[in-house]
DNA sequence: CGACCATTTGATATGGATCAAGCGATGTGG
DNA sequence: CCACATCGCTTGATCCATATCAAATGGTCG
């Protein structure tokens, strides 16, 4: 994490940085009680949110950009755990301690939501205590999920992660990458050769168009469905 | 699941095979107030305890053998989610469908538990409610450091899964393997050749010990460790 | 003993990694 | 405004870890 820190009940950053406490943007999966809880913060490109090892004070909701989570081993490679789009949390650690560091992939606004407080409420609010336990529940299937696409082939990792990303975005075929094509590649578990090598591939059998590389067009779902076994 | 289901309000056996209500063996996360509404029963070697795509109606933990969940893809591939010993829980499904079938690896007995029941009771009982969240969080734990394991190479996943069972089963390093060399490829990632050809290689290299296939002493865990990155 | 199944071992093939170079976009200093 | 460094991405050549194909071994059960 950042050096200064907890000024304001606002983890990295000085009061002044800080927006004051506001709702969140995005939907909520807690019906607002908990969003009320958070402050807003602004990431820039490439800052860290918090680092792996470190305390898990807070839960975490993306307003704007986009994070990654990721861990690194001890020779260097890096493991993506996760991209967060806007409206999704993050940090939701099962321990006392951050599993995986969070950064900006983007300039990010992340909604920061003290732990204590969400637990100490959903020890007498049976609703919020449930919400907690669906996040955490919905938060195992992405993993889960994530976990199918790194027993497969390099071509069938690649389909579901665009198919991934086009689902959760909900931007129909159009699809506007925030992530760097290495991020792609520690997520999925592959080179970043391999995975632009990929692409092309898709792009010459007409299932996908790349007319940018930060932005890709489904062009073809049923033959991408088809590769995504 | 089997044909026949929900006699007596037990999954898959008559109401004469079951074993009647009765206190768990194993350590029990609910304190024991969950485990008192489960029934036992006894599955044998291979037999399914419930299918991918059913509908989830019941927790389960295994009081004795092993069980393993997976999923089948399309082709035939099967990817082994996890092996459950005794104590543990599993069948912590998020939606309202299993997501992965299970099967007893050995002769295994099992505590069956509505999840109607656990779920209504945790309305109430917030001590229940923060217990089956834990028990989720700590789901999504391990099936983040299985994850970890599948962007490894060969020799790491093999290691990984070694150290992570002799963990488990708290048996020191003497390890026995309830499961196939074809169970710890699925769960690896690998091929049955692979595992095979890598425990040897360990065995060569004097860092584990192989007296019978299904038997495993682990001679040096620092070696272990190394490998492990 | 003999059949069967799981496991190991051997020979070869291949998908993806690695090493290396080229290319286009963006930004910077002269 | 242009030369040029930088950065992210693509493309090419080669290598290697693991898969695949095939056969031998060993343990278990009738």
């Amino acid at each position: 994490m950042l050096a200064q820190m907890d000024i304001g009940g606002i983890p990295g950053r000085t009061r002044a940085e800080a927006a004051p406490i506001r709702p969140a943007d995005g939907v909520c999966p807690f019906g607002g009680a908990i969003d009320l809880m958070g402050a807003s913060m602004a990431f820039a490109r490439n800052e860290e949110i918090y680092g792996e090892g470190e305390p898990a004070e807070y839960l975490y909701k993306v307003v704007s950009g986009t994070v990654r989570t990721y861990k690194t081993l001890a020779d260097g490679r890096r493991q993506v755990g996760a991209f967060h789009l806007p409206g999704e949390m993050f940090g939701i650690e099962t321990g006392g301690q951050h599993a995986f560091s969070a950064e900006a992939i983007d300039d990010a606004k992340v909604l920061v939501i003290k732990r204590s407080a969400v637990f100490s409420l959903a020890e007498r609010d049976n609703d919020v205590a449930r919400q907690l336990w669906e996040l955490t529940a919905r938060e195992l299937q992405r993993v889960q999920e994530h976990l199918s696409l790194l027993i497969k082939t390099a071509q069938e990792r690649v389909v579901g992660f665009l198919l991934e990303m086009a689902e959760r975005a909900h931007a129909g075929n159009q699809i506007e990458l925030p992530m760097s094509r290495q991020d792609i590649a520690d997520y999925l578990g592959l080179t970043i050769e391999t995975v632009s090598r990929t692409l092309t591939q898709l792009a010459t059998m007409a299932a996908i168009e790349v007319p940018t590389s930060r932005r890709i067009v489904l062009r073809n779902r049923a033959a991408l469905a088809r590769l995504n076994a």
